[in-house]
DNA sequence: GTTCCGCATGAATCGATAG
DNA sequence: ACTATCGATTCATGCGGAA
């Protein structure tokens, strides 16, 4: 199939028309959120926002195998001092579409924007929808198993991401050490609450997610040489993910300058080492 | 008014049309979830939850001051695989019968019941939403600052449940000295996201959860002698909760074996110290 | 090569002001 | 009256340069 490993320039609902019914494992987006990167987006107004959407979920709901997943990033605004509602609408429209609505994670933003309001804190935390087409899907609950008590927090707090990429470079000599570490560790289940920071220094897209968020639900929800599909690539984190670990990729975007940072920044990625994906798998702090 | 301070046995939606109009500044319950605790509640079905629940929130309505707030906790089950959607069937019956959905903020469960299952992980999260009549309410933030950064995560992680019991039972000795370490030191505001254990010895009632869920809450949305009211009192906490930090309480069920045992509960307690109350803040994480 | 410190910067939100 | 824009508020994080 052509589509395979590609970024697509175009809107993914005339995009994915042209997909085979149930090609994709998982469909995994940050969607624009209503009303806001304006700039970029052309900023969907709230009260439109769920039939913005629909007829996109359609076609999610087409090309997506039975046994996919189909997870959804997302957060309502606060509107004249309340939380809008158009999220909770969406999430009835796509059970409506025939999507069963199988689980909310939550994801807590450890490093949420700053602000003081009189009438609200700081909004620290977003959704994650998981939506299937029918009860029995593909979940891979080892592979996002956790190694039990503080010792892996420890591990979080007191590495940096440049310490990471410095261990990196050395494939497999530092790491292999570090990996023995684990081995006869007790491993856990992890919970539905995700504990991580947003990507503060980010491409030039102003979606900032760590590419640890994508990474954790492939690994939850797909297997090797499986197909991930981000119907709103842009800047690409999600592909970035699907090809550390090995499983191939589809991304779609609107605007020709995300498809092609996008296509950038995958052209310099490669299938990270086995021992790689379940290191990078540890980093996180889940609970 | 004769109902100041006291657990009054009925439903709530009957006991309250014998209250006044705007005469309480927070309605903060943890209602019956629907279908379960079925042996105590009677196990309202999660399809007529919806109707169950909003002629009782009508009377909420009209006792409520208009600068009151009202904070609902409460989690949606799955069922046959999925999440129910009268949660947010809930908050939509809300705002049309002319509630303002203010905020969601999300209880983290650290300590949640452990399980197994093949299509998803435990349920570590329950929503808060926080629902008032009007934009303007009273909402007094300073009294839940945290101490800002690393500084509070040490003496939280360093600081076990029996050390807190241990220094409480001293009334302000040992306790003191700990509070002269934050004079001066840069507090901040928390955000939406709570992380609060539940309560593990609860008293015979089956949905424990720990007063210091309530204890947050009544600090921000109350100031001393306000009335606070459970219409689902439970095992008391709630009332607990106003007791120790000097506010008054209304507490209903419709189980006079509840009603009793939260009788019992509240008529050992007493208003703690002021530096008790602030100090019983500080040793919450949030972030 | 470490550790430490300063600094820019985020899917935010409100209220006021302008059109 | 309703929408669009702007300034003020504010903090965890990663990065780069310095010690």
């Amino acid at each position: 199939m052509s589509f395979i490993n590609k970024i697509i320039h175009g809107d993914c609902e005339d995009v994915l028309r042209d997909f085979p019914d149930n090609s994709i494992d998982l469909i995994f987006t940050f969607p624009p959120y209503a009303n806001q990167r304006k700039e970029t987006y052309g900023g969907v107004k709230p009260d439109h926002y769920v039939d913005w959407f629909l007829p996109k979920a359609e076609q999610f709901l087409r090309v997506l195998k039975p046994t996919g997943t189909f997870v959804l990033n997302i957060k309502e605004r606060a509107i004249n001092g309340e939380r809008h509602t158009y999220v909770i609408e969406l999430i009835l429209g796509l059970k409506k579409q025939g999507w069963l609505w199988t689980e909310e994670f939550v994801w807590h933003k450890k490093n949420s924007y700053p602000g003081k309001w009189p009438n609200r804190f700081r909004d620290s935390w977003e959704r994650l929808l998981q939506f299937n087409k029918q009860r029995k899907f593909n979940m891979y609950q080892e592979s996002v198993m956790v190694p039990v008590g503080d010792w892996a927090d420890y591990r979080l707090t007191n590495l940096s991401e440049t310490d990471k990429t410095r261990d990196e470079s050395k494939v497999g000599s530092g790491f292999g050490k570090n990996i023995s570490h684990w081995v006869g560790r007790k491993k856990i289940y992890p919970m539905n609450v995700i504990h991580m920071a947003t990507e503060c220094s980010n491409q030039g897209h102003s979606a900032a997610f760590p590419v640890d968020l994508p990474n954790w639900f492939i690994r939850l929800f797909t297997k090797k040489d499986d197909l991930v599909l981000d119907p709103f690539i842009g800047s690409g984190t999600t592909a970035l993910a699907a090809i550390e670990l090995g499983r191939r990729y589809v991304g779609i975007d609107i605007h020709e300058k995300y498809c092609k940072l996008a296509r950038e920044r995958t052209s310099k990625v490669q299938v990270r080492l086995p021992q790689f994906a379940e290191l990078s798998s540890a980093y996180m702090v889940l609970s």
